[in-house]
DNA sequence: TCTGGGGTCCTAGGACCC
DNA sequence: TCTGGGGTCCTAGGACCC
């Protein structure tokens, strides 16, 4: 190929006008907490913490109240001194109200760049590098705008080359008024992996630390510069993957797709401890029915069931018991009776008299689409089935969960999770609406 | 005394994420 | 008294096969 000659003009245009590989990870902050706020002004500017399931441990917190020292994922009853003494904002975890924000806020993303990978309730990543480099910033800044403007909910936006840098560029943006950070351009990263400590990086969890620090490496930089093959033989490949990102290496890719789900849960602790086998069994028989319908609703089959059952790892002096059997289906199914059916029965064998359990839980796994198994074994009976299982979801949409349930579910549930401060804010709900006064 | 070698598949447990 | 819930992936080791 003949070689191009540029004129000066067109050189320095080529030169400022790039379109490298930009990922930006938007995260919205303190996302339950904002929630909560955005039906309640008067919370605002206080301290507010949200609590996680049967209100035991804070999951989330506004900056007054990590200024405060409440620590993330702290036991409520430890941190209720402070909380008490600091009048800070308590609530109960209102998972549909999350979601239906959190789905406000992706429809907002996608009109920016349908290729977005929905990470998790409160973040995503997102390919922006149809954008040209030198507009980045602004690009971000206007998401953040829109976001804010068009939900309520605050955001803070890494961008960089790789997923992995651009959760270091967010976190880097978390701290700064304008909330948006860009390492797109900038060619010398290690004064800014410095500064980012080895924990703080994505993919590096408790152990992983200890065993950095324990061979010298304490941040960003220091595992970027550290060989791959050294990473890849004392640790595993998820981890010199982390290293090549951080070297600006792109190893993960963004999963624009959302895949079909390997496997669903439903555990919950009691809100009291629980003695007796009807509890337990009308508890699971219930998580069940919820995993069911999940499965259902999303077209998938499963072949096996789990159940456990545990005591509270905690309060040992009782005892501690934990165990968990698993059956496999002759044929996979998401027919709630057989789940049920056959959940029970290993609750018969792993029950114990004597303990006081505190959680028990049903996993449904190796899902598969139900298109497949319907073609291979159809009868008229499943077929029935399936309008019953159908009846049965249309009416619980739309009547409310468990309109219809099983016998064996039972109706007292005084196993039930606590939700003491709930905000009870439901946006599918009219008399929820904010009332507005107008003149 | 001395007991092959190489491949696949499955599972349990651990580590990570939010 | 009171300590969340729901996912994914990787690895080591065992079972099994030829």
């Amino acid at each position: 190929m003949k070689k191009k000659i540029f004129l000066f003009g067109e050189l320095s245009l080529m030169s400022s006008i790039r379109f490298t590989k930009k990922i930006a990870l938007v995260d919205c902050n303190s996302f339950y907490v904002s929630c909560e706020r955005l039906f309640n002004p008067k919370i605002r500017k206080k301290p507010v913490v949200v609590l996680s399931n049967n209100d035991g441990c804070i999951i989330s917190r506004s900056n007054e109240a990590k200024a405060l020292g409440i620590k993330m994922g702290e036991p409520y009853f430890k941190a209720k001194d402070i909380i008490v003494k600091n009048n800070v904002q308590v609530f109960s975890s209102n998972y549909s109200l999350y979601g239906d924000l959190s789905r406000r806020v992706m429809r907002t993303l996608k009109r920016f760049n349908s290729d977005i990978e929905i990470y998790s309730i409160d973040e995503a990543f997102m390919d922006l590098s149809n954008f040209p480099d030198n507009e980045i910033a602004d690009v971000g800044k206007e998401i953040r705008n829109t976001v804010l403007q068009w939900t309520g909910i605050p955001t803070s936006i890494g961008i960089a080359k790789t997923k992995t840098l651009s959760k270091v560029a967010n976190h880097i943006a978390k701290k700064k008024q304008s909330g948006v950070t860009s390492l797109i351009g900038i060619e010398n990263l290690d004064p800014i992996l410095e500064k980012i400590e080895i924990n703080d990086i994505w993919g590096v969890g408790r152990q992983l630390t200890k065993f950095y620090q324990k061979n010298g490496i304490y941040n960003a930089k220091q595992l970027k510069n550290k060989s791959n093959t050294w990473i890849k033989k004392s640790s595993n490949v998820l981890s010199s993957r982390t290293a090549m990102e951080l070297r600006g290496i792109p190893c993960i890719d963004l999963e624009k797709t959302a895949s079909k789900r390997k496997s669903c849960v439903v555990s919950r602790s009691f809100g009291k401890r629980v003695e007796s086998f009807q509890e337990l069994k009308e508890a699971v028989a219930n998580y069940c029915l919820n995993a069911s319908e999940k499965v259902r609703s999303e077209s998938l089959v499963a072949k096996s069931v789990t159940v456990f059952v545990r005591t509270s790892p905690f309060q040992r002096n009782f005892g501690y018991y934990s165990n968990s059997k698993t059956i496999d289906f002759p044929i996979a199914t998401n027919n709630s009776i057989e789940i049920v059916k056959a959940a029970v029965s290993i609750l018969e064998s792993i029950f114990k008299n004597g303990y006081r359990y505190q959680k028990a839980g049903v996993m449904l796994t190796g899902l598969s689409n139900d298109t497949e198994r319907k073609n291979l074994f159809s009868s008229e009976k499943d077929e029935k089935i399936n309008n019953l299982m159908r009846s049965i979801d249309n009416t619980n949409y739309r009547y409310g969960r468990s309109t219809l349930s099983l016998a064996s579910a039972g109706v007292h549930k005084k196993w039930n999770m606590r939700r003491e401060y709930s905000s009870k804010i439901d946006t599918a709900d009219f008399y929820c609406m904010p009332k507005i006064r107008i003149g």
